[in-house]
DNA sequence: TTTTGAGTTGTTCGA
DNA sequence: GTCGAACAACTCAAA
């Protein structure tokens, strides 16, 4: 029987359009698919815990497919290169194959591990499996990376079709001694005592199959409305895919396709815009992730370093506040609770917590990311560290400083009927709409009638919008004027 | 090389 | 209630 290959998983954790999957495969050899929970290599970043609950189903999800082609999943834990090493001495496999990640630790160790393999005249391939095209092949006129978001869209758009989506094998050979594998449970991803995870079991359900079914519900339900629905964080109005893209279990080009797909069979040419608008917000992940590659400082050093000189507020109260949701304004409120129920938090309510912690409270935004990356089930190096930039204003193509969000507008405009905080925030939930937003302006009467005690029963607001709002025009001013 | 047009998501003020 | 201007220049990308 010829060597086997090693098929590593990493955050590709579906069978189709998975070009490393689908080389291995076809070479006809033995396949040993693989999944490391590398915890320990030199500048990994541990998971946080709505990730690791994330991942411990879409493993058992990816085990069951893998499994069903031929050739069970291995589970190993441990640096990933003296893992692999033992498996290659355990099964003489004569290679790895592997889809690319494009943060800085992972280059790194990858390049590394690679460089290893072909040095012992193994064979090591990698492949794109994770974005619509390879950071190195888009650049500008003069050979720079874009960092403007615009002619960075327009010149993958000028590109046509990403390219073919890989078909999904039909069968994987098994090698002929089976490989020692830990189980799912061994590695405890999930959480005990106590088990918070039960609005993250309610809200999703991870794996390929639900992200393809995912993606056909929404084009046929949100999609036509998309560029006003996506906006109402009280409806269904977007996609929901961050998380299934982040751990690779649909890729950017089956999306793609599929959205292209739908529009042409709608022959309207709302339709057309609506696909534009989404495929656009895909196209925002595909910039983030080829500024991480280009820029590997990206989610520890500001962008535009006149910014390390911000006098950022180090007040630990004012931080729990806005992570427990209790800053008593109720859209910020609202979005950081939906954020540790569900593990996720509507992208129009993300920038204004967003905006609220580095702007109204002076926050860095180093503690909002960190925050984001515990709980949020996307949670990605590139994503959460480039948005995080750009609402702070050190970003690429950034916010410009003197735009604030304010909470209360914020609210009114999309949340008008108030869903979305009389679901998050229910202490509130008898507030007329008129001051469901602003609970601090409403007449006493109003209040008791409403069962609320400001300052007992909900917050009192934590920061006076007006003044926190005048403060932070002041120190993002002096910034500007101290560097120039 | 110089010039030119353009740039995710907002708020406030005053007419 | 609605509308336009100001906010602040600055940098990018292409011609």
């Amino acid at each position: 029987m010829p060597a086997p290959l090693i098929l590593w998983f990493r955050r590709d954790l579906r069978l189709s359009d998975n070009p490393a999957l689908a080389a291995a495969a076809a070479t006809g050899d033995p396949v040993v698919p693989v999944f490391i929970l590398d915890e320990v290599s030199n500048g990994v970043r541990p998971l946080g815990g709505a990730s690791r609950w994330w991942l411990h189903h879409s493993l058992a999800s990816l085990a069951n497919g893998v499994s069903y082609l031929g050739s069970p999943l291995v589970l190993r834990r441990g640096p990933a290169d003296a893992v692999l090493q033992q498996l290659i001495e355990e099964t003489g496999a004569k290679g790895v194959f592997w889809n690319r990640l494009y943060d800085a630790a992972s280059i790194d160790r990858d390049t590394r591990i690679k460089q290893d393999l072909q040095g012992s005249g193994r064979v090591a391939e990698s492949f794109n499996g994770s974005l619509l095209h390879e950071p190195w092949t888009i650049k500008t006129k003069t050979g720079k990376p874009y960092s403007v978001f615009t002619p960075f869209w327009k010149a993958i758009l000028a590109l046509g079709d990403p390219g073919a989506t890989e078909q999904t094998p039909e069968q994987m050979k098994a090698p002929d001694n089976p490989v020692d594998s830990d189980t799912l449970d061994d590695w405890s991803l999930l959480p005990t005592n106590p088990d918070w995870a039960g609005g993250l079991r309610d809200m999703w359900k991870p794996g390929e199959q639900t992200a393809q079914i995912q993606l056909r519900t929404f084009h046929d339900t949100a999609l036509p409305d998309y560029g006003d629905g996506r906006d109402i964080p009280g409806a269904n109005g977007t996609s929901m895919m961050s998380p299934h893209l982040h751990f690779g279990e649909i890729s950017p080009r089956q999306i793609w396709r599929a959205t292209r797909f739908w529009a042409d069979a709608k022959e309207l040419s709302a339709a057309s815009g609506a696909a534009q608008a989404y495929l656009r917000e895909i196209g925002w992940r595909e910039f983030n992730q080829h500024l991480q590659f280009h820029f590997p400082n990206l989610p520890a050093q500001n962008v535009n370093q006149r910014f390390d000189a911000f006098p950022w507020v180090d007040d630990a109260d004012a931080l729990a506040a806005w992570q427990r949701g209790r800053t008593g304004y109720p859209i910020v409120d609202a979005g950081m609770r939906e954020l540790w129920e569900t593990g996720w938090m509507h992208n129009r309510v993300r920038m204004v917590v967003a905006s609220f912690l580095v702007k109204h409270l002076r926050i860095h935004w180093r503690q909002g990311e960190d925050w984001f990356w515990d709980t949020l089930v996307d949670a990605d190096p590139a994503n959460n560290a480039g948005n995080w930039q750009w609402v702070a204003g050190c970003g690429f193509d950034a916010a410009p400083y003197f735009r604030i969000f304010n909470p209360i507008l914020q609210g009114e405009r999309f949340d008008t009927d108030g869903r979305y905080v009389r679901r998050w925030v229910p202490e509130i939930a008898d507030l007329p709409d008129k001051y469901l937003h602003k609970p601090w302006e409403a007449p006493a009467a109003l209040l008791e009638e409403a069962g609320i005690r400001l300052g007992d029963t909900y917050p009192s607001p934590i920061v006076d919008h007006k003044a926190a709002r005048q403060t932070a025009l002041d120190a993002y001013g002096a910034l500007k004027n101290a560097a120039s």
